[in-house]
DNA sequence: CACTTGACCTGTCCGC
DNA sequence: TGCGGACAGGTCAAGT
């Protein structure tokens, strides 16, 4: 899915363009992990409902409704949330074709608001999902009871990664900063971002890592996130904002995507790929090598 | 409890 | 060109 960057681009452009609407429509297509058995909720609590806000924790968008039920919406790999205002473009638009097309083949729900605007979520894998909850019983479902600290908060320092870190000690800081239980938002591209950025392989164990290190790494995810942020987020295939727009922060990206390239720090070594925690990995071989 | 791996899906790319 | 396998930005459940 989109990470921490790419939802809350997608949080910021929604709450931009679909606060104060009113629905007139909702319906999932094909989308079993919707609106499970509660389609009777979603025509009593969503219909003519009007939208007061757009939220988001971790990866999760949260779109509160007028009757106090929210909309949780998890894109994982391949979701999208796209808004269709009233009128479609024409005439050469550089967006006329994401927008024009849809709904598409992998269009899942359809939200329709009275002024005929649409929003529409799209996911090719089917791992995503749009469910509704009343707002008081957000904070109860069990991924918000159990993910940790949003890393873009003045409340997430240096000392509290170290101490969310101590029950992860045997494992790899790859797959420590991945879990979502340790910290909100990092997916596989600001993982190998932020490891790049402070020199350490990421295949090293949590529990060798001292803590002047996990001080850097703290630094380092929330500066690679926010300049993610300012460049709308990025694209490897799939994602799209709010407005059906790509971002463009791979482009900055060091090492995500880069194997066979030079190394920014090393400018005679390659970048390589490996696997690590079960994912697709990439390292400078020179600047991150592993602690034993 | 901590840790790893496979499953969930569909599409694409790469090697034979 | 066709086919099989590996892989893709994320979580879960189930195994050790």
């Amino acid at each position: 899915m989109p990470e921490l960057p790419e939802v809350e681009t997608i949080r910021v452009g929604l709450n931009k363009l679909i606060v104060g609407k009113i629905i007139k429509r909702a319906q999932a297509i094909d989308s079993p992990k919707s609106f499970p058995n509660n389609q009777n909720d979603v025509n009593v609590f969503m219909v003519g409902a009007t939208v007061a806000a757009v939220r988001r924790r971790a990866k999760v968008l949260l779109i509160d409704l007028s009757t106090n039920y929210t909309m949780v919406i998890h894109l994982k790999m391949t979701g999208q949330l796209v808004y269709v205002g009233a009128e479609r473009f024409g005439g050469g638009h550089p967006d006329e074709d994401l927008i024009n097309d849809l709904p598409g083949r992998f269009t899942r729900v359809v939200i329709e608001f009275t002024d005929s605007s649409h929003l529409y979520f799209n996911d090719m894998r089917r791992f995503g999902w749009v469910k509704l909850y009343p707002t008081l019983e957000v904070p109860n479902i069990n991924f918000m009871q159990k993910v940790g600290p949003e890393p873009l908060s003045d409340d997430f320092t240096g000392a509290v990664l170290f101490e969310r870190l101590q029950r992860r000690k045997n494992t790899t800081i790859k797959a420590a900063i991945l879990d979502q239980t340790v910290l909100a938002g990092v997916g596989n591209i600001y993982a190998d971002e932020s490891l790049w950025a402070v020199k350490l392989h990421p295949a090293t164990r949590v529990g060798v890592i001292p803590k002047s290190i996990i001080y850097s790494l703290t630094s380092a995810i929330k500066e690679v996130m926010l300049l993610s942020l300012s460049h709308g987020g990025s694209t490897d295939k799939n994602y799209v904002d709010a407005e059906g727009k790509k971002g463009n922060y791979l482009k900055f990206a060091n090492v995500f995507r880069r194997e066979g390239q030079t190394c920014p720090r090393h400018p005679s070594v390659l970048i390589e790929k490996l696997r690590v925690a079960g994912r697709g990995t990439h390292i400078c071989p020179v600047c991150q090598v592993e602690m034993v």
